[in-house]
DNA sequence: AAATAAGTTCATTAATTTCTGAACTTAATG
DNA sequence: CATTAAGTTCAGAAATTAATGAACTTATTT
């Protein structure tokens, strides 16, 4: 097992590690480790000897969360997938979307507690406030970000 | 069904899509929906209808998420359970754990790239140097909040 | 110290997710 | 317009993960 190989095994275990296909991190995984910009359809079934449906699915999976993208060059009928460089924005987007998310729960298990006095409520609601603040604060950090690189 | 019942489910398919075991999010959902603050082991059986291994499997899975907390009573040979005040910490501990792994994951595959001035180099330096940016910042903005609220 | 209660462990079963491979679609090329 | 290439779709197989339930541990009570 190469270097490389190992590499992509572990982008593998590391996106297993949160509820998301390895084949999709092992996409990930060849194209962060590989020289260009360029890697085909073809190429990722190659590296990864998997089937076309998975790589195909996996491939899908990430350009949906922004994570890679696909490029074309007119005259070659193949698509060539790389990093997405705004995955910056999508960092950020999917984290506070994450927030947003708990946060609406958070609010809708409050509203169906009969004991609006009670010490969890209370708690709950001071945890909830923090969430807002999270949802708020955190796209701040994309703007302070964009600011500091120009 | 109830809107509790209703409710719980909810926060277990929640859980799910982010690659933790439903059950955990129901636990989650009970205690959020509840007046009190001491839901005992046998309470969240009896709410859930579940078996006792996995109710003890995820409770403590969310203790070790601290995501809830255990607390006694002397005289009472049960434990009881609540959301974790310091939840709070530990949704941005996890969170800057997360970016620190993917971090690691960048360094090592720009490391093993063979062509360190390629265009696809560059394009990862740059979300290398973002991640960078956002291990520190993140956990800043519990400092902001803590700050504010005293 | 026997009985009981609270919770853990773990082998088996059940449910879910992912992968494969073959048939299919779409579009470009000869 | 037939052929080929690139990629998608989807039913079934394989692999993984979660839940069950019974036996077990630990600690408390009578």
């Amino acid at each position: 097992m190469t270097e490389k190989e190992k590499y992509i095994e572990e982008v593998g275990i590391f996106y297993e590690k949160y509820g998301l296909p390895k084949m999709a991190g092992r996409i990930l995984g060849c194209l962060i480790s590989s020289e260009t910009d360029n890697n085909s359809f073809e190429n990722l079934r190659d590296i990864l000897k998997a089937s076309k449906g998975s790589i195909s699915g996996n491939i899908n999976l990430l350009l949906n969360q922004n994570m890679i993208e696909k490029h074309t060059i007119s005259g070659d009928r193949k698509s060539y997938y790389r990093i997405a460089m705004n995955s910056l924005e999508n960092i950020m987007e999917a984290k506070t979307k994450s927030v947003t998310e708990f946060r609406i729960i958070l609010e809708k298990g409050l509203n169906i507690n009969p004991n609006q006095n009670s010490l969890n409520f209370n708690n709950i609601s001071d945890i909830l406030d923090y969430y807002n603040f999270l949802e708020i604060e955190i796209p701040l950090l994309r703007v302070k970000w964009e600011k500091r690189n120009k």
